[in-house]
DNA sequence: CAATAAATGCAACGATGTTGCAAAATGAAT
DNA sequence: ATTCATTTTGCAACATCGTTGCATTTATTG
């Protein structure tokens, strides 16, 4: 999937900041914060105009955001990781927020009356690749 | 629960903004901001206070924090709340952030090697309130 | 390439996170 | 109840981040 090609899908401009970010994320094995993005682009922006970019890419949904631990990570919503379910596993070892997409899913009884729009899971433990290392 | 018993059972001092900030919190049906309590307590702590406050019960997990929508929630960490399993339900209508406490639960398989400390679930939907009122 | 709409960079301000330090409050011992 | 050691508080101060206005620059369309 190519930067250009999402943010034309999403009818937006193909800035070069846009197109910056786009990359970074599209290229990071799990999800980054702003200033992790900023700083793998060299602070070549002006923050206000990552401020703005990063608004408007999860605006339109192009960026899928979730805080934890008080930092606010970014993934590109695109593909497997779009839709109204999102998994979060989140390594207190590496400290990587990975997405994951279990294979069973067991749905949870909530109580009477409540309708679900959109659901969060994320999970805190040891990744498999730490797991490994500690063990060794 | 009263706010006294709580501190001390986690060897805290009994002060008063301490205390106001648990009794705020255990009267509410939600969680509630910094800012709210804040205002609950007509500001009559400064903001440094308040601050350490939250991060002193955070810390001591008397309080459990979290993070939707760029506001940090706060709910008393006590009872059912406990534990390395939460559940809540955001409410887009009310905007409240309830603890729900599921009869069946989520029974998810994680890729191999994944070993799980913690789950945050949390849902977003319309509550049973909400629900009702939106249907007459 | 020209025209137009949008994005950028800069300045500026408010809100919030964070720390140091002196004054005040807490809890334990007398 | 009084004293004392320790912790907490309030204030000042500073860093960081969220946010907006505005002039300049850039991206797209014809």
């Amino acid at each position: 999937m190519k930067a250009t090609h999402i943010l034309q899908h999403h009818q937006l401009k193909c800035t070069e900041c846009r197109i910056g970010i786009l990359n970074v994320l599209l290229e990071a094995d799990a999800a980054l914060t702003e200033n992790q993005v900023k700083e793998a682009l060299h602070n070549k922006f002006d923050r206000t105009t990552f401020y703005r970019s990063f608004k408007t890419l999860v605006e339109t949904g192009v960026l899928h955001s979730i805080t934890l631990h008080d930092s606010t990570l970014y993934m590109v919503n695109a593909g497997e990781n779009a839709g109204h379910e999102h998994y979060h596993f989140y390594c207190s070892a590496c400290h990587k927020l990975l997405c994951i997409h279990p294979q069973k899913k067991e749905n949870i009884a909530l109580p009477d009356g409540f309708k679900i729009k959109q659901t969060d899971i994320t999970f805190e433990g040891v990744c498999k690749t730490c797991n490994k290392t500690e063990k060794r």
